[in-house]
DNA sequence: AGCACGCCGACT
DNA sequence: GTCGGCGTGCTC
């Protein structure tokens, strides 16, 4: 099924020694001595390491300076495939990218170890020659009989099948009339159907689809379809193109958690559900959808942003839907955005990239017109759905009562579209029942003890909780600061309040809260989503989560609680993201065949971005948007980067980010700002301050700062995190 | 990431 | 007098 060998040319090494990359945090790959069998390049093995061992990849010839004194002998060499080469060359594109030890990015690579070992064999019996002396009973018999009639069946499947208990069949082996016979473990995953049909599709949508089933070799193409285009189903004419040629393929998705009703179409285009890869796979799912992988019987996968270090063998195209989605950044150990990183894959396997987005990032919108990426647009709404009309709703103008937060014209809106038995959804980016709680007497706000963050309160939880690192505490009796009684006074709204509200405002209703707290796993997800889509639920309150992707028919409208909060803050893409995450909430309204209505409740109606999507206007907000990181010098048009220097203790941090000040580089088109106190400024016990450096696109910017940081390193417990093109600024 | 080495408090 | 806390440093 796969084309050609994975690793045509592997260098076998039967000379002395190699470099073998470990998967731990250290400079580089450490020399050892080549044992009895020769290696070759991407094998994996086990070495000695400082009085254990460590698995490890074979990744080239060792170098000569390390003294052979010091040198090792591998142990043995694992059963497994190779490591492909072109993911050993995405690792150390990576490493030298986000300058992470390489180390470090080979450890997502081989994440599974247990993948690495063979299979525990499944065992089943069969009959043999009935030995001398055997009793034979008459379940003994039927059971023999049985096995005689089956290939090789499990122990329970005998017993099961000739209706008796496992004793007699346990028995029987002990007895010596059946053996014992290993069973090839099933292929976790069976082969998408891309030959079936697909669903009807538009004229522009086939269009785009009869382009994209062509592509092959080296591009990216930017699929822009607005909100309910169907962009999925013309993606997947992709899909079925690359499996025709046999060869395999990746979807990312932002939360893949949540995916439940992308996985139902999928099954409804191919057939079959294809190979899942995200964090809260079990170990048994994690080790067989790896080990699937590497040998090719996984043809598909969809997965979070870890599954761009998955062995492919033979990767023919990658997928990244909602490519503008912030969740494809990661922010701690390794920081890399899995959509640049796709791109780089794709570019190493010499395969396509295609990007999905009703909203796309100013990044890809910059390459686009830079002719370096190219792009299929879809203007309409699949079905003869229309988008939904945007208005706004002036909280200067028409303010909600003192104690509520929702507007008379919002609350009219839902009493009509409820009465007309439609759903509505409400949107506010806050998790819990208010961000703040203060002191009535003193103005004592309560904070988190190790985050510079406010503790917010889940009352449904009882507790007050902090979002950065999950401090929980329950509500004081009294003020800590002025031992004032029952002074606490909750201030702002978080969803809790909102769905609080909405009860009480609309007496009947059914209403529910969706947020990543009240929803936990993909299952509860599922099934939170099938109720909303049933019709079970009529008001649906909900943070970031209801915004990705979903299709509810009966939803007619949407009313944002405050469309001004992810603008707070001075944050570089703050206008960008939230015309984003408001234009896909706005998304999910009017999807079939009755036309939806979006209200923004706002302070800041003439802002740019309320302005823009009032009109519906992306073009012009982009193009005015880019023009302003031009000027700033900013990103897309410069590269930025930041440093986060951290540790316990304020004094050392401080002293140590002012070393590096002094020993900043001075480059040509870099600028070095900083150090100032790091947007966290105290995080999970640590103190932050931060360096952002400016780079012109021409500038070596991995050099400098590498250059840098070795002047001047960190001790411990100091730490210096290095965020290329760094996403968020909190 | 482990694991050892190394200096200071509460136990058999 | 030891057991053991985790700070610091090394592993081909």
């Amino acid at each position: 099924m796969l084309s050609a060998a994975a690793n045509p040319a592997r260098h076998f090494y039967c000379d002395s020694r190699v470099a073998v990359l470990l998967p731990l945090p250290l400079a580089g790959a450490y020399d050892y001595r080549v044992g009895a069998d020769p290696v070759a390049q991407g094998d994996v093995v086990e070495v000695p390491l400082a009085g254990r061992t460590s698995l490890g990849v074979v990744w080239g010839p060792g170098s000569a300076a390390t003294d052979p004194g010091k040198l090792r002998t591998i142990l043995r060499r694992l059963p497994a495939k190779p490591i492909p080469e072109a993911l050993c060359r995405f690792v150390d594109w990576v490493a030298a990218y986000t300058l992470a030890p390489p180390g470090a990015v080979l450890k997502m690579a081989i994440s599974v170890p247990a993948a690495l070992e063979p299979p525990a064999p499944i065992w089943a019996v069969r009959a043999r020659p009935i030995p001398d002396g055997l009793k034979l009973t008459a379940t003994r018999r039927k059971v023999l009989e049985t096995a005689a009639a089956h290939p090789p069946l499990t122990m329970a499947d005998l017993a099961r099948e000739a209706g008796t208990g496992d004793s007699v069949v346990k028995g029987l082996v002990e007895a010596g009339a059946l053996e014992k016979v290993a069973l090839a473990p099933p292929a976790p995953f069976a082969a998408p159907q891309a030959h079936r049909d697909g669903p009807a599709l538009s004229e522009s949508q086939a269009q785009a689809a009869a382009a994209l089933a062509e592509i092959a070799g080296f591009h990216v193409w930017l699929l822009d379809g607005v909100t309910g285009s169907g962009k999925t189903e013309v993606y997947f004419e992709a899909v079925a193109a690359a499996l025709k040629r046999g060869r395999q393929v990746l979807v990312l998705l932002p939360e893949i958690a949540l995916s439940a009703q992308w996985l139902g179409r999928f099954r409804s285009r191919f057939g079959v559900e294809p190979a899942v890869w995200h964090s809260e796979l079990s170990d048994g799912k994690r080790r067989a959808t790896w080990r699937a992988v590497a040998d090719g019987t996984a043809a598909v996968v969809v997965g979070a942003r870890s599954a761009l270090f998955l062995p492919f063998p033979d990767l023919g195209l990658i997928v990244v839907d909602e490519e503008h989605d912030g969740a494809f950044k990661q922010e701690d150990g390794v920081c890399y955005h899995a959509r640049d990183m796709a791109v780089v894959r794709a570019r190493i396997g010499a395969c396509p990239v295609i990007l999905a987005s009703a909203t796309p990032s100013l990044e890809t919108l910059a390459n686009v017109q830079a002719g370096r990426y190219h792009r299929l647009h879809l203007p309409d709404r699949h079905a003869g759905a229309v988008l939904p009309e945007i208005s706004m709703v002036d909280l200067r103008r028409t303010p909600p009562p003192r104690g509520f937060w929702l507007a008379p014209p919002l609350v009219a809106a839902i009493e009509r579209t409820l009465a007309e038995g439609e759903q509505a959804m409400l949107f506010l980016n806050r998790r819990g029942y208010a961000p703040l709680t203060l002191c009535r007497k003193c103005g004592h706000r309560l904070q988190c003890p190790h985050c510079t963050a406010w503790l917010v309160e889940h009352r449904q939880a009882g507790r007050l909780i902090c979002h950065h690192c999950g401090h929980a505490t329950r509500l004081p009796s009294v003020c800590p600061e002025c031992e004032a009684e029952d002074s606490f006074a909750a201030c702002g709204p978080g969803i809790e309040r909102i769905a609080e509200e909405a009860t009480h405002r609309f007496p009947g209703a059914r209403v529910a809260m969706m947020a990543s707290d009240t929803v936990s796993g993909p299952h509860a997800a599922a099934e939170f989503v099938r109720q909303v889509a049933d019709h079970e639920i009529d008001l649906l309150v909900g943070t970031q989560i209801v915004a990705k992707g979903y299709h509810f028919p009966m939803l007619t409208l949407v009313g944002v609680v405050d469309a001004d909060l992810g603008l707070e803050g001075g944050d570089l893409r703050a206008g960008e993201r939230t015309f984003q995450l408001l234009s896909q909430v706005a998304g999910r309204a009017g999807r079939a065949e009755r036309p939806g209505r979006v209200l923004l409740q706002t302070f800041q109606p003439d802002h740019p971005v309320m302005r823009a999507l009032v009109a519906g206007d992306r073009d012009s907000f982009i193009a005015a948007e880019a023009e302003c990181r031009r000027d700033a010098g900013m990103p897309p048009f410069a590269r930025l980067a930041a440093l986060i220097v951290s540790g316990p203790d304020a004094g050392a941090v401080d002293d140590y980010a002012r070393r590096l000040a002094r020993t900043a580089p001075h480059t040509e088109g870099l600028e070095v700002i900083g150090p100032a106190p790091a947007p966290m400024a105290l995080l999970r016990g640590r103190h932050r301050r931060r360096f952002l450096i400016k780079a012109a696109r021409t500038v070596a910017l991995q050099a400098a700062l590498k250059e840098w940081l070795a002047i001047c390193p960190a001790k411990q417990p100091l730490r210096v995190q290095v965020d290329i093109d760094p996403y968020s600024f909190v």
